[in-house]
DNA sequence: CTGAAAGCGCTTACAG
DNA sequence: CTGAAAGCGCTTACAG
């Protein structure tokens, strides 16, 4: 290994006059060297192929220039090509992106030990900040916080809002807004909302969820619009009983539906067919239904193929999230694409501002909005409602 | 920060004996500690929360316990969620695994400076060993050499074999073995394979290449069963002259084209759809299709709906990789998953045998048979074969 | 402008 | 069984 002591020795100078050329810090360095030295050091060390030893570096408590990023794996320990998107925003802004996992024997869905264990890594790594994505997986705060009072800024990405935390997430409720418009333009009447039970029943948590947001924003662009909002709660067993306003046909009704089983993975795919089923099943009259993600919308499509349902003439379906494979199927959807790019611009933003001027646990929220790609799984053209 | 220093200073007692008990090698110092202070030792690192500063032991040269894992991103900075799981396997094995990605100004593209960026960064973490899984992309075997002659042994999982490097891949010879055995058994008799143009063309990289096994396996699996070949070469321009064996019906036939553009990324959706038009507008007689990639199938089947074509009574078709959204859609895909845990496992057995008994540079190669599924892209009952 | 020293937190010899 | 020392490769004060 060439350290800075094999170029001193060579040069026949002392290694700290090494160290102020070829530190990380050497324009704010007291030694001074002159130009003629610095230029035999620098020749030198190219020609050994000198590498700064991060270790030694790290010891001397500078910044690593190191951002760690957490995703949260599925159950067979794979990541979402789209989280890793936030990786390439890290490089681009000149830092270097470390993914870490859990280390054996820890169960995934425990979520608050695999958290702490890899907050503890990331902690070892002396990284100079953190970006969380976890969906809607639970992060104990007080996770978080120890990586705030070890002085290290945390960011999280979509999922919850911890109090104190920057987060950065898509707008749940502009993409709401950019649905259910479209949906409306297009001659759908009554809009589901395919909502999701409860995973906790911390209260704490509850003005915090993707579901809770999703279930607010839908009332809301609903009620903007004069709109009745029916709650029929879940679907997946006894026929719900339907409100007066579910048999007139004029007006946009919203109703807010749900399986009783969370949907977790790959059961998004089951979700979403058993939900259509449900509805098929009890004579539910909705004509849309905006499904929680692409991958529930997938589920659906599949149903809709067996139970001889036509989308997007019976039914019209919206997803969420934008993934691939979504454009490439029998029908195109109708989804609201997630700006990751943007996201994870604006979560590094938030982080460098804290790793250079200190933590900040002012907090600070930002909301970007998607962007509405209208697909086949949507009518293309105005009509009337079915059902009529 | 607590250090072995706090701890012996609480104690009383001198920071190495401290060391002794909670350092990386602590079952096989040289210092003796009774078992009464090793307990007290141990009590007082609890209460404190003590953790071993990473960096200074690494700069003692002991084992980092840490396997470096490159992977090849996408256009747009993602990674495959199947490559992921490579990591799980390093967990199980008490391993960490960090991912690193380029840093920005560094075009993804170039792949070989790509890479000697990557390996630079893995040298600098001083990593125990290293796994790159690029797929069919170009990985200079100098760089990995590198990697090696720092004494940081190297797997490659899929992609090209390099010499003196281990390497796990997916049996493709087994797995089209399996495709073709399913599909004849179900009836198809002239199988076209969906081949790729060269990407390189580097003679010593041609034995290797991903599209280059699977041709090869093509021919070998269809002569096994004195079935005739016929190259078409790329079928996308102009009508190619039909073989007499292509008029026959009876017997088996193996036939070989390509469209002229490679399929890269996205594309690979383009490129299935733009073969089943040229076989639809050439009218050429293959009644099940070989493609590279579910991408490329799921690419073919959206355009065999706006081709009228019927699937799976009119073209059979075959995918290989197994993405989950391939069981999801309209038609489940006939394909072969890919075993990414056993791959994962085989690939770290390499690796860690190497980390522990020194770098071996004879060349060792494993295939891993993949899975067949069949799904509806084929035909689901032995039935006389199409076009009689 | 340049050199010698101290220290980061460990591990690993080497003395008592 | 226990302590004092050296060294890993840097950075950052402090002398000349």
């Amino acid at each position: 290994m060439v350290t800075q002591k094999t170029i001193a020795t060579l040069l026949g100078i002392s290694q700290p006059t090494v160290g102020a050329v070829l530190g990380k810090h050497s324009n704010r360095s007291k030694i001074g060297v002159s130009p003629e030295l610095r230029q035999r050091i620098l020749d030198k060390a190219q020609e050994l192929g000198y590498r700064p030893n991060l270790f030694a570096q790290a010891m001397t408590g500078a910044r690593t220039r190191v951002i760690g990023v957490i995703f949260y794996p599925d159950s067979v320990g794979s990541t979402s090509p789209q989280e890793t998107q936030l990786c390439a925003g890290i490089e681009r802004a000149g830092y270097r992106a470390i993914t870490v996992r859990g280390i054996r024997g820890k169960n995934a869905d425990e979520g608050a030990v695999y958290v702490r264990d890899l907050v503890d890594q990331m902690l070892d790594l002396r990284v100079d900040g953190v970006m969380i994505a976890f969906g809607s997986s639970y992060v104990p705060t007080s996770e978080l916080m120890r990586l705030m009072k070890a002085g290290v800024p945390v960011v999280t990405v979509n999922g919850e809002l911890h109090p104190g935390i920057a987060h950065v997430a898509v707008d749940v409720e502009a993409g709401m807004e950019l649905l259910v418009e479209h949906l409306l333009s297009f001659g759908y009447r009554r809009l589901l909302l395919s909502d999701s039970p409860p995973f906790s029943t911390s209260e704490h948590l509850k003005s915090f969820r993707y579901s809770d947001l999703r279930r607010a924003a839908f009332i809301k662009a609903l009620e903007r619009r004069k709109a009745e909002v029916v709650q029929l709660g879940f679907v997946d067993q006894d026929k719900p009983a339907l409100p007066a306003a579910l048999r007139q046909r004029k007006r946009p009704v919203g109703i807010i539906a749900a399986n009783r089983v969370p949907a977790i993975g790959q059961g998004e795919f089951e979700a979403g067919a058993k939900l259509i089923e449900s509805l098929v099943r009890h004579r539910i009259p909705a004509d849309a239904i905006l499904f929680r993600n692409d991958t529930a919308l997938q589920g659906a499509l599949r149903a809709t193929q067996e139970l001889g349902v036509r989308v997007p003439e019976q039914y019209g379906m919206t997803g969420h999230d934008g993934v691939i494979w979504g454009q490439y199927g029998s029908h195109p959807f109708t989804t609201i694409r997630m700006p990751y790019r943007e996201i994870a611009e604006k979560a590094l933003q938030l982080l460098l501002a804290q790793i250079e001027n200190g933590i900040d646990t002012e907090s600070c929220s930002i909301r970007v909005p998607g962007y509405l790609i209208a697909g086949a799984t949507t009518r293309q053209t105005a009509s009337e409602p079915p059902h009529t």
